[in-house]
DNA sequence: AGGCTAGTGACACCCGGTGCCAGGGGGCAA
DNA sequence: TTGCCCCCTGGCACCGGGTGTCACTAGCCT
């Protein structure tokens, strides 16, 4: 199926019908899902944008205008989660330890309902095993970074690009992406334990390796 | 200057003559020479692989022979520098603690002679201020991770894919990345020193954020 | 009806990256 | 010297992600 190829259908622009009351699938959804699948079925790279649209009905050139890159498709809107850490963050009871309410914040925008964690699931182990999507992940911290090194800043009476604020970013970042693949590795545990135990281990700087 | 373009020179394989005793410039150095000058000057995404090519004397074709991709001509040879890394950790005293010795090699892996400090100055300002290649630089980063997360494995008993190994691996190469922003951003400050500083911070769990 | 706007598809184009083949130069043996 | 081999190189066509532009259509408002 080369570059320039005639639509063999007449562009289905619902799926469907949708129960009464339940908005239809929107088409930003419909490709979501489109890409999700294939690019788990077959790997993000072996996959061409001209097919993701194709499945979902749509042209190449409407694919991207609904997501800047191909990386996108997979990400779901990660600028609300962003929005949200950064709205749970400016909630925090200002009497608790600065650390300890950024660790708090991150286990609370991950506490996903129990009928998310599937598509959880298939996004995190592509982000995080294909190296196309691993690479493009760092853009997407960069945003939560400096959310978290803002508040840090904020709390501790620096400016956001001291030593420390970034510090704390990097690392609990680095910290909750680490929690993340312990828990694609182990099936039966739950993300937020896995998040929690990191956090510890962290804040505690390493006890178990002081030897 | 289209993809297909007449070079205009007898391709100089070597600049100029070098001094007796040392070595001529390499194709590859030379490459990377006119790489870093030209981002530098105009951004990374500005400059394309064509022009790079011909300011170096070869053709794109075999520009990407010499690097994988267009990012890699920034990085110089990195897997010395992992290699050298695996080394330091390799060789570090048993009775020290781990989480010392992760720290200690990462600072000496990173103490550079003066004279290289304006090209690390150079490359790291792209790396860390260029999206395409900050993208590139998480797949970099996940070989360090590796070598770091074997080596606490082996020493704490763990396996590499185990929570801690991995932890200690992802939280003191983001302390590093930033030792390093905060080194850029300060022109008069030492690496060494931002990097200890970090390492202090962490190794202490943010002694300053108990509130 | 007429006009405005938003969403879409087609098409051409740019650029990073790759497979393939055709030289070309240097070393080595006869 | 001649012939052979091998490595480096350049040219070229191709793939695929991403973009600018234009034309078309469906609504929607008046």
């Amino acid at each position: 199926m080369g570059r320039g190829w005639a639509r063999h259908n007449a562009a289905v622009t619902v799926t469907g019908t949708a129960p009464p009351g339940v908005p239809a699938e929107t088409t930003r959804a419909r490709v979501e899902r489109a890409a999700l699948d294939l690019f788990t079925l077959r790997g993000f790279e072996q996959v061409t944008t001209d097919e993701v649209a194709d499945a979902a009905g749509i042209s190449r050139r409407t694919f991207f205008r609904y997501f800047a890159t191909k990386a996108d498709a997979v990400w779901g809107d990660f600028g609300a989660h962003v929005a949200r850490l950064e709205e749970l963050l400016a909630g925090t009871d200002p009497g608790r330890p600065v650390l300890e309410s950024v660790c708090a914040a991150y286990v609370e925008v991950n506490d996903y309902a129990g009928t998310e964690l599937p598509l959880l699931r298939e996004r995190m182990l592509l982000i995080l095993n294909e190296p196309a999507l691993l690479a493009h992940s760092q853009l997407r911290y960069a945003e939560v970074d400096r959310v978290v090194a803002r508040y840090v800043a904020d709390r501790s009476g620096a400016t956001p690009s001291d030593l420390v604020p970034r510090l704390v970013a990097a690392t609990t970042r680095a910290s909750a992406t680490t929690a993340f693949e312990a828990w694609l590795a182990d099936e039966h545990s739950a993300l937020g334990d896995q998040l929690r135990q990191a956090f510890t281990e962290l804040t505690r700087g390493f006890p178990g390796l002081v030897h």
